[in-house]
DNA sequence: CGTGAATGTAAGCATTGATTACATGGTTGA
DNA sequence: TCAACCATGTAATCAATGCTTACATTCACG
């Protein structure tokens, strides 16, 4: 990757010789035991230091301990290492949605349309390193994107079946639930993106005020799209 | 950059020995004449070919057929040079804003406001490119990233200052502008970026579909925002 | 116990961002 | 006029990166 950004510390090495001795803790194995996973924590603290783009495969490497042509016999490029954190991330992300929504009330549709987008903001809010790693389609290959993006289908037709409880409840006032759905989505990603992109200077990134927000912003969406009684 | 991705053709070497040929076209002058101008644009072609992440300055400097240290007497790094196209793109961004807003008829606060927003969402739909490198403000240097937050300040200003005119009008019905206006920034941030990170797969990228959906989902929000008659 | 597959290492290639020393030529002032 | 200056380009070089290949080690299973 670009050389300046790297420094780059030493790796502690405090290596003992390589035979084994009783009761020293295991003193580098020649087998990591679960690198893959090592490697996907990793490459999601770098997201998280310098975004997507400064995943460095050595980098990961070198933070597993590992010798920098160890990643390519679990991942076949850097984009397929990028890509396994992306569905860690999304996998994250879907159940979360999923136990917001089971938790909702059952009664009201519109509510639970609520608490739906309040879970995917409060989400992106506290875990911004996530989602930014979901939120772009370039990063995928497009043969392996179709789990991902099976995956963000069928959370797409959760809203959708949502929004139509709401109408068949006489909870809306457009019938266009299309566009409500889109204009939905495009509202709380383009928040946590924005929030993500540093276009909200005043808080940092998570934080009291940001959900706090969030959920006004949310809200006020909500009576925008809702009946008036 | 990552090798794979460049298989980089051989430049078109016809040039012609270094001596001055009259009725011969400038047969490579030493000096190139404008290149800082030629290498934001090879550069804001490479964003449109990979993404932000695939500008190099290597490529960019073989695309204005110069040597590969020669960038860096325009631009201390490759930051910079991004910069420098993300400043050009805002220039553009905020004129062409502002024209639309010298157009739109005086008398109606809210019908501005909307105006401010088609073209926002239109100029996002057909420059996916300017707007990406726009949009994230990681790309950044602190240092001058200040004039391109104060332009966008003065955006800022300018809806806010619109929003005060609707709500003096009685065209809303909350009173709360910060918030109206944070939900409108994110509505078209969110449907402009959902564009280019490819969350819409039906159209392309811009395309009158595109644009008439963006146009759509932007009345609704409107009428959401609006004071019932 | 022994053998093959899985997993890690070592070394190397092409490419990149960046720096340095040198070459070139437009501009300007005496 | 012309020589000195300085902006701008080239050439060579360095460290870092993604990725590949050949080899080493260990685990698992017969």
């Amino acid at each position: 990757m670009r050389p300046s950004a790297k420094p780059s510390a030493a790796k502690s090495s405090t290596t003992k010789p390589r035979r084994r001795v009783a009761r020293a803790a295991a003193p580098k194995p020649y087998h990591h035991g679960d690198l893959r996973r090592v490697l996907i924590d990793a490459a999601l603290q770098l997201v998280g230091e310098g975004g997507a783009e400064a995943v460095s495969v050595r980098e990961a490497a070198r933070r597993a301990g590992v010798s920098p042509g160890a990643p390519f016999r679990h991942f076949p490029s850097r984009d397929a290492l990028i890509q396994a954190v992306a569905e860690e991330a999304q996998r994250q992300f879907r159940a979360e949605i999923e136990a917001a929504l089971a938790a909702a009330p059952a009664g009201d549709p519109l509510g639970r349309f609520r608490c739906l987008g309040l879970a995917y903001l409060r989400w992106a809010m506290r875990n911004p390193t996530h989602f930014e790693i979901i939120s772009s389609r370039r990063l995928f290959d497009h043969d392996r994107a179709a789990a991902i993006s099976s995956d963000n289908a069928e959370l797409i037709a959760l809203t959708e079946q949502t929004l139509a409880e709401a109408f068949a409840a006489g909870q809306l006032r457009s019938a266009d639930l299309k566009q409500v759905q889109i204009a939905g989505r495009a509202l709380v990603y383009g928040f946590a993106r924005m929030n993500i992109d540093g276009h909200f200077p005043r808080w940092g990134v998570a934080g009291p005020e940001a959900e706090r927000t969030a959920e006004a912003v949310l809200d006020l969406f909500i009576e925008g799209i809702a009946k008036r009684s």
